[in-house]
RNA sequence: GGUAUCGUGGCCGAGUGGCUAGGCAGAGGUCUGCAAAACCUCGUACAGCGGUUCGACUCCGCUCGAUACCUCCA
């Protein structure tokens, strides 16, 4: 558990050695989705980088409480009076109950997750289920004398907080910057600062969702639930906390002026954040109305698309990114990663059906040169080295991906017969891919029809018919056979142990 | 305008003060009845201009360009 994992941390802009508080627990709260609409493809990076970052963790032999939120209420449609929920604006056009609303992307966001792999949470709390949390937070903030109330409304005090412990450190922002940029929007009367923010919102009359509070009928700011709830489940201070880049200001700025306010300390000790995905060098997003969702992902059914991606192709495609890049979507980048991903597996394929070489080697008896590149020391263990490096290198999953390819290599060599493998490293090459494809990488194989018995039998008997043809050099009734096939996309190929067939 | 990040070969995408990223696509070769797969070889990338240095794609400055945030966004 001593490792030399370094993680970068936006709060000083350079990687530190991650040391937890309390070890061997982390904690870890990742802010999640605002589940007002279908899942999309930006969604499917945070979640994939954080699942890393647990899966990664809980290898390295930590206990790990991982929270993700889900966010059902909260979010104002913006800072003015009548900021009314996001959820209730859709649930009044389409007429449903919000939490109706709420639920249903819940169990369209867990569907396509559970889809590409990716670990549930320790614990996945709902905004609407902590506004009591919420609202005795916005007294302790008040208590402090960090907040204001006005008709109802609690506003934070920013100008008071920073004087006392600075605002704007994390996104390396000047206050009095911010107020002479801050834009004129309607009806910001109420609060003494523009840059004040809201912590709790007295309702309008058509608004839907509310709660009783000291102040108002109402609803929390859109800051708070985050504080709120991983204070309740990490405690005032906890190891790391992620979120998408474009969180960074106000969110979770603000995050930390409610946190620091309450309890008179920095709650957070590594922020990690997430870049964007992009579609044509800009950013995938809601607002830009580019966004492609994962549904569709999954069907082909969106017109920017050529064909459908397996989720494990997106999986594979994201972590061919270190998460801090942005990555740039394309049909060929994605084609790219597909059959990447389809290599990786076929050579683990491959691996199972590998026999060590029996021979003895002259390096066993102790001396060991440059020239020995057969024992584990010299070819499999500095690949499971070089991925432990990278994985400690600030999650690099690209570079883990690039050695598990040479290793790929390697067994496709030996598969071939132009390299041999000993037993020592052919356990460790197992391990290899156990621990780095399967356990920290978490890809799996889309395993189709095959495993079917009838289909199983069905093609045996096609197969040996091909094979009775060939035998007979009757190449045209080979070659049917095999273009018939191809046409229901099995594919098969001859090797010289006989014919192989899988279905894509 | 402010803040931050970034500009790598046909595409995606790592990395580094002097030493191979990797994947996909492309070219040639080996194997194969053919095909597929696999293996081998190849292309001399690091926006531009200066500076530091024995040496920079990597450090510094400037220019150009891109993106994100400053309003909900993963």
């Amino acid at each position: 558990m001593n490792s030399n994992l370094f993680i970068y941390n936006t709060l000083s802009r350079t990687k530190e050695l991650f040391e937890p508080l309390k070890p061997p627990f982390v904690g870890m709260y990742v802010c999640g989705p605002t589940v007002y609409g279908d899942p999309h493809l930006g969604h499917a990076r945070p979640a994939i980088t954080f699942d890393l970052v647990f899966r990664y963790l809980k290898h390295l032999g930590y206990k790990v409480r991982y929270i993700r939120n889900i966010t059902d209420v909260g979010h104002l449609e913006n800072d003015e009076d009548e900021g009314e929920d996001k959820i209730a604006k859709k649930a009044r056009v389409e007429q449903l109950e919000p939490m109706e609303v709420a639920q249903y992307y819940s169990d369209r966001y867990f569907l396509f997750m559970d889809k590409m792999n990716v670990s549930r949470p320790s614990i996945e709390p709902r905004a609407s289920g902590h506004i009591i949390e919420q609202i005795l937070m916005t007294q302790k903030i008040l208590d402090a004398g960090f907040a204001y109330v006005v008709n109802g409304s609690v506003y934070f005090d920013v100008n008071k907080y920073n004087e006392k412990y600075g605002y704007g450190r994390l996104s390396g922002r000047k206050i009095e910057d911010m107020v002479s940029n801050t834009r004129k929007l309607e009806g910001q009367d109420e609060k003494m600062n523009s840059v004040d923010f809201a912590l709790w919102k007295k309702a309008q009359p058509e608004h839907i969702m509310r709660w009783p509070s000291p102040w108002s009928d109402g609803f929390p700011g859109w800051h708070l639930e985050c504080s709120a709830m991983s204070t309740k489940y990490l405690g005032e201070q906890f190891d790391i906390h992620g979120g998408g880049l474009d969180l960074l200001f106000p969110h979770h700025e603000s995050e930390i002026a409610q946190s620091t306010a309450a309890t008179g300390k920095a709650s957070v000790k590594y922020w990690m954040h997430n870049n964007m995905i992009t579609i044509e060098g800009q950013k995938m997003g809601k607002s830009l109305g580019n966004f492609i969702t994962l549904d569709e992902f999954f069907t082909g059914n969106h017109k920017s698309l050529t064909q459908a991606y397996s989720p494990m192709t997106i999986r594979f495609f994201i972590l061919q990114a270190q998460y801090r890049s942005t990555l740039d979507f394309s049909n060929e980048a994605l084609q790219a990663a597909e059959k990447g991903l389809k290599k990786l597996f076929a050579g683990i394929d491959t691996l199972s059906k590998l026999v060590p070489s029996v021979y003895l080697k002259i390096e066993d008896r102790g001396q060991r040169t440059d020239k020995d590149f057969h024992s584990p020391s010299s070819i499999i263990h500095p690949l499971l080295q070089g991925c432990y490096n990278a994985m400690n290198d600030d999650f690099n999953s690209p570079v883990v991906i690039a050695n598990l390819f040479e290793a790929v290599r390697i067994i496709n060599s030996v598969y071939d017969k132009k390299e041999s493998i000993s037993a020592e490293d052919l356990e460790e090459m197992k391990n290899l891919f156990n621990t780095f494809v399967f356990e920290i990488l978490g890809l799996k194989e889309e395993k189709t029809d095959s495993g079917n018995e009838l289909v199983d039998g069905l093609m045996e008997t096609i197969l040996s018919l091909r094979q009775r043809a060939r035998e007979n050099k009757d190449w045209p009734a080979s070659d049917q056979i095999r273009g018939d096939l191809e046409k229901m996309k099995i594919t098969v190929k001859d090797t010289k142990d006989g014919a192989v067939w899988n279905i894509d």
